[in-house]
DNA sequence: TGTTATAATGAGTGAGTACTCACTTATTAT
DNA sequence: ATAATAAGTGAGTACTCACTCATTATAACA
């Protein structure tokens, strides 16, 4: 009767492994990846199970699949090119582009996290993608204190302060573990006061110690 | 021929409960809650897989009842008490006590947040154990900008920056995912330089702007 | 030492798991 | 139209899971 066909058949492959790992990270996000099973994934993508197998070797194959094709390990666009602009500015462009990254991927960046803290391998993976921004910003805190403006502070650890916070902050905490906490709170607003901070510290200069 | 007897039995209840949720937690820090089966556990805990059952009804409430017994929900005994010391000490006496109670309990802490990403009403009580130190800091540091000690900042967000940091750094990246990561910082030595980043900002106070 | 209460056992149960394979259906080439 | 090729199917496989229960071992007390 319907002038639909039934069943939709023949995808390109492409589009077939797509929808596989497209429906697998949904499910996994939700319920996690040890909990999902391999039927529950066919249903989610209108497949039967044995199609699956056709597209990828097991299950763990689908997640590392899709953790190849997206863009959470690209080096940030901005680098710091802005040679005009000031400080706070440059600063604010990195992690404004970067929560963009998280907030796109932050079903991908909640199986990872999960899934790392029983895996040493996929964690070693989820650090390598965040030593290139510590790194940037390593070198350009030690550049600027070369050059007079930033205190003798160490730049490690500075780096990994600020970026640190911005991804427990943003993608952990009001993201992915507490979506209650702070939802009034705009992010570009949110950034401005995390830096603020950053940069001058909660002292007040000439401030009274008690 | 052994005078010591092959099988190990008729401990007390208490003893009995707290050797299978020991055991329960190894397994489940190294390998995951899903992932561990109760014939581990059992295995782990030198006994056999009912009498597992014996003691709790379900595989999850070794976990709860676990959680329960752990001091991670306990306040800070330091409390601000030290009226005499300065800002830097007292904060640097609140986070090492937190630092310390993270290390002793990390096998559970990694298992609470690894479910946590996946149960809600687990999260919940993760946020739940972190409030208290946000609302003493954030109080603490709302009396300090009243007098004039501390810059206009926003006392919720930095108190926020302050725990969240430390948590991330010591607990969830040098402890739980990244082992490898700056191995060679004291705990103690980091302390000092975080609080210095944080009470003094990086911007050197006549510094010249670019 | 014999009786009783209970801790401990481990084979058993049914549901669920990732993955396979003989087969069917849809598309393309001739 | 027909044959060839590839995509899709779903019952089946061997295995693991949390949990049960009839039986056995052990300690406490008479």
């Amino acid at each position: 009767m319907p002038d639909i066909p039934l069943a939709r058949k023949r995808r390109t492959p492409e589009e077939r492994r797509a929808e596989i790992m497209q429906a697998a990270i949904t499910l996994f996000a939700r319920q996690g990846y040890a909990r999902t099973a391999t039927k529950e994934i066919a249903a989610e993508a209108g497949l039967s199970e044995g199609t699956i197998f056709k597209y990828f070797a097991t299950k763990q194959d689908i997640l590392l699949a899709f953790i190849q094709t997206q863009a959470i390990t690209q080096l940030p666009r901005v680098l710091l090119a802005m040679s005009d602009a000031d400080d706070e500015l440059r600063m604010r462009e990195i992690i404004l582009e970067r929560l963009q990254i998280w907030n796109e991927n932050h079903d991908l960046m909640r199986v990872i996290i999960g899934e790392a803290l029983f895996n040493p391998e996929l964690a070693s993976g989820l650090h390598a993608t965040l030593t290139p921004f510590f790194q940037i910003l390593e070198d350009y805190f030690a550049r600027r204190i070369a050059e007079g403006a930033f205190r003798e502070v160490n730049p490690r650890l500075a780096s990994r302060a600020l970026i640190g916070y911005c991804w427990t902050y943003f993608l952990l905490w009001r993201t992915l573990l507490f979506p209650e906490m702070d939802q009034a709170d705009s992010q570009p607003d949110t950034v401005q006061e995390i830096l603020d901070l950053f940069l001058k510290g909660v002292l007040k200069p000439g401030g009274s110690e008690v």
